[in-house]
DNA sequence: GCCGCGTTTTGAACAGGTTCAAAATAATCC
DNA sequence: GGATTATTTTGAACCTGTTCAAAACGCGGC
């Protein structure tokens, strides 16, 4: 996760150097925005030259993917007690989104930016990229043990999919959060709810042995749309 | 749609000038794509000074707007005919969705930073804007033509929000489709097959009287998430 | 100590988006 | 027509992300 990415540090001294960057541009970007920040500035409040920012980091987008790294670490602790204990499907869910956005919230003012790069088919900050496939990948995870950990019976077929579907669905819920702009983003929270008891409800009714087809179809469309879009990296 | 957005241009040589301008960026970006697209080529190109162009576009964002009400201009017109002589929903909605990705198709190249910008609260391009404002009711009033000129009976509840639920499910399927590299768009053509096909079986299963419980709150979900959205610019 | 070599650091230079004060041009009024 | 005002046009200057060649540093081997 905070791992360092490329093969550019060598050295103790290195990885300091790296860190003291990081931390500075992330609290500067907490600060003052992202746009406001400039890497300049990073440098300067690192005690570092310029060009010493861009040998640690390709670019200023670059510095994006520690915040992922790191808010994505957060949550999963943040997480651990509620999946320990908690059986109902609804509360589990319910508790992983919401903490989700809590632990997002000290970078909500940079967030729009954060989304807009990751927008870019061609960012590897797109977080369907090839280099955001580690953070993707356990963020996948999270949500099959959301589903695993509960007392509900899902049809084998639907099991499958189902931690990707919530995946995209929480990338949803991240897109509103973005643009949200009320008081403690208690519209976001009431998305959740809302949200959050259709889509359990949803999965008991796709349960019923009725909807086989619908279901089929449905689940078919998801795969599909996994494969293509994990496909575009060529 | 195609109008002059600002109060700067009084004259009609300052029309043609700033139509000179956006010309010349369109056909650039399509010739080179938007990042190798400096301001200094379009002006030049445009026999205008830089500063010019900046006189009639805030920013190199902004040429991006005329883009959007000149696709959905002509996918209007493309249009047309179909929903004037189809019935089925479903081949309606298709038709729809497969213009739709006709009439971008140009554009390809470079619609990923286009969707890039876009995806920035902050940015006028946001669909969601108020600047953005006309052409999106626009286009949601399309799919409320899909389904009202289509034989078939949905509740009037469902019927209300079902035009916005369309435009949302189009926006999600450009986003696929930005990131399709797919040889001629395959992959987003058999994606729309399929989603089409799910949701009219969807709209279908949820007109039946024992699903009224969750679409109605699938509705409301709705309604709010809606609100939401158009509460953003403050 | 000092040489060689890989790693890290530096800062000047470049590129392209953006700003702005001033100049040029067009429209309006007398 | 001339003066006044509004609109359009200009280009130099600025800012910030990015690149790169050269310098500095750290360290094992002698």
């Amino acid at each position: 996760m905070t791992k360092a990415r490329s093969g550019m540090v060598k050295t103790d001294k290195g990885q300091q150097t790296r860190a003291a960057i990081l931390e500075t541009a992330l609290e500067t970007f907490r600060e003052q925005g992202y746009e406001r920040t400039t890497m300049r500035a990073i440098a300067e409040r690192a005690g570092v030259a310029l060009g010493n920012a861009y040998y640690y980091f390709h670019s200023k987008e670059h510095l994006i993917q520690a915040f992922y790294g790191r808010t994505h670490q957060e949550h999963l602790d943040a997480c651990a007690a509620l999946l320990k204990n908690e059986l109902d499907l609804k509360a589990r869910l319910l508790g992983v989104m919401n903490t989700k956005i809590a632990t997002l919230e000290p970078y909500h003012r940079f967030a729009g930016k954060l989304f807009k790069t990751a927008a870019d088919p061609h960012s590897p900050l797109n977080p369907f990229s090839d280099e955001s496939d580690p953070i993707r990948k356990d963020s996948i995870q999270l949500f099959a043990e959301v589903v695993a950990g509960a007392k509900i019976k899902v049809p084998k077929d639907l099991m499958a999919d189902l931690p990707y579907m919530l995946w995209l669905y929480h990338m949803g819920i991240i897109l509103f959060w973005i643009h949200d702009p009320s008081a403690r983003r208690a519209r976001t929270h009431r998305l959740i709810d809302r949200s959050v008891d259709i889509i359990v409800k949803l999965i008991g009714i796709a349960s019923n042995p009725l909807m086989k087809p619908l279901r089929k179809s449905a689940i078919r469309l998801i795969t599909e749309l996994r494969q293509d879009v994990s496909a575009i990296a060529d």
